[in-house]
Order: C-alpha cells, then sequence, then structure tokens
DNA sequence: CTTGACCTTAGACCAACATCCAAGGTTTAT
DNA sequence: ATAAACCTTGGATGTTGGTCTAAGGTCAAG
C-alpha cells in the first residue's frame, strides 16, 4: 500500500493530480487508512500506470475513463457491448499508429537528408519531408456519440 | 485559394480555430483578399492537416509549433542543430509508437476474449489485458514499505 | 511534547485550446 | 438592391486538466 505522496512521487506527478482523478472518478484508492489518508494497492498503482500512458498517445480522460469503465461495468455490461467499446477504441489506436507511422517516416527522411553536420538547413522541412504524401486524407471523424463526460 | 469558411468546413474545424491557430504563430493564410479576407493556399491546407494530424496523437500546439519552425528557421539554423529537434522528435514518436502498440495488443486480446456474443463480461477488462505487462516505468525509491493494517 | 513531514478538505486559481459574441464590412443570389 | 451568407476585429466565455492555498489533523523522531 502507499500513500498519496509515494505513489504521485513514483509517477512524477502531484498529490493533486491523484486527488483530481479520483474526484473524477479515474482512480479511487482501494482503501483509507484509520486516520482517513488514501492507501493506494499495485492494482491502483496500475491503473494510474494506464491512465498516464494512455494520456502520452492522445487520450483524453473522458476517453480514459470509458476504456476503464469496461472494467468497472463488468458485471452490467454483456460482452457484445463490451466489444463494441473496444473494437472502437482498438481502431482509434490503429488510427493513430497510421499517424504515427507517417510521422516516423517523414522525420527519418528529414534526419536523413539532413546532414548533420553543418550545412544549411534549407532542405530540412517537416513539409517537404510529407510532401511526396499525397494528402488527401482528412484527420478522422470527430464521431460524436454520446460521450459522457467523465 | 480558400477562404477561411471554406478551408474550415473541409477539416471540420471552427473558423475561429484558423484565426487561432493565426495568432498563435502555426497557421498564417499566405495571403488576403482586397476585403481583407483571409486566403489560404495549398500549402497552407498541407500545414493544417499536418497539424490536426499531430494534434491527435498527442503533440501540444507548442510541439507542433517546433516541428513547423523547422522550416521557417532554415535560413538561420545550423543543419545540424535542425537535426537535433528532429532526432528528437523522432524519439518522441517511437515512444508514442511503442505505447500504442501496447495498446494495440491489450485491446485485441480483450476483443478476442470477448466473445463478441451475450455471455458476461466478467473477463473483459483492459486491465487484465494488460496484466501480462510487468509494470516498470519508473523503479525508484522504496526506502520502507510501510506496514498495513488491513 | 514539540518539530517537521506527511496527510485531509473545500474552494480559488491557472494555462492551453478553443468557442462565442457584438458590431460591422463584403459577396452572391434573387 | 436587399437578404442571406459570408467575412473582419477585439474581447468575453467555456472546457479540460490540473495546481495552489488555507486551515487543520496525523505521525515518527529527537
Amino acid at each position: 500500500m502507499y500513500r498519496i505522496g509515494e505513489l504521485a512521487k513514483a509517477f512524477d506527478v502531484k498529490n493533486d493530480t491523484l486527488r483530481f482523478y479520483e474526484k473524477h472518478g479515474l482512480l479511487t484508492p482501494s482503501s483509507r487508512s484509520d486516520s482517513g489518508y488514501r492507501m493506494y494497492s499495485e492494482e491502483d498503482k496500475q491503473i494510474l500506470s494506464f491512465i498516464l500512458r494512455a494520456k502520452t498517445v492522445g487520450f483524453s480522460l473522458a476517453d480514459i475513463h470509458e476504456l476503464l469503465s469496461i472494467e468497472v461495468d463488468k458485471a452490467n455490461s454483456a460482452c457484445a457491448d463490451v466489444k463494441v467499446v473496444v473494437d472502437a477504441k482498438l481502431a482509434e489506436v490503429e488510427t493513430k499508429m497510421a499517424e504515427l507511422n507517417h510521422f516516423q517516416k517523414s522525420l527519418k527522411r528529414l534526419s536523413n537528408a539532413c546532414c548533420g553536420g553543418s550545412e544549411s538547413a534549407a532542405d530540412c522541412t517537416i513539409l517537404e519531408a510529407l510532401a511526396s504524401d499525397v494528402n488527401n486524407i482528412h484527420p478522422e471523424q470527430h464521431h460524436h456519440l454520446n460521450k459522457e463526460r467523465f
């Protein structure tokens, strides 16, 4: 069991951030000490790790709540319902991966094109790197399903 | 050339968002009409596409500005400097890709585990899917573990 | 039994990223 | 030539995701 400060320190976030996540239903410490201190378990730690990782790849806290509630609602939701949510998130993940692949390719091309020496960077631009890409791919449709706030 | 409303509509953003990006140096329309309307070129469209794509994978506007200014500064910056920035961003991209790979694997496992039929979702949780992964991020500190009282 | 490092709460405050509004000028279609 | 549908500006407002403050309780160590 970890106290709030221990867990926060381990993940380099503020205590307040953990309280914020709790207030918004993302991470509730599994127990409290006699004196009311929040006590976080290993599983709580795991959840925090998940939240922070999901954030770095562009998921909002609302998205993350949705992902986590796959667990919370398990008694209530039929497997088919879960599958719908999971598959939707999977599609989002795959879109993001495609974007990143694209970025990676462009950046690599840039990095190689750039000498790494002291010449002018005249030919070093992201847009030039992207230019070879035929770009009628619109960034994904913002499907607004009833996205409950978290 | 596109007027603001045309470009905004094409990418499903608000006109205000384009003005906001302009105010913050991310996307300045390449010209103005006689009456002062913003006129966006194909290249501007390209830049907007870039901005929105970068946003979906978790880059902040500040990050994006940095990426775009690789171009803007090209006369001023030595190639080596550019390479440093590019390689740093490349590392970020690769970190994000690793996270997403991980998510993808977990979600796929979930999707497969979930029957897609009407059984209970009892075994469908992100955390279970992630459980096989040993959490390793910040291995550090642990002077004392404190006693458990429950 | 006090000191200092922890923790609690409620609520104010903040930065990033938009989004809306008011008052007015421009274009296009009828 | 006038309505509808654009566009301009500056400034106010909203959402998301925290971060800080104040007033006070807890706990191990000297």
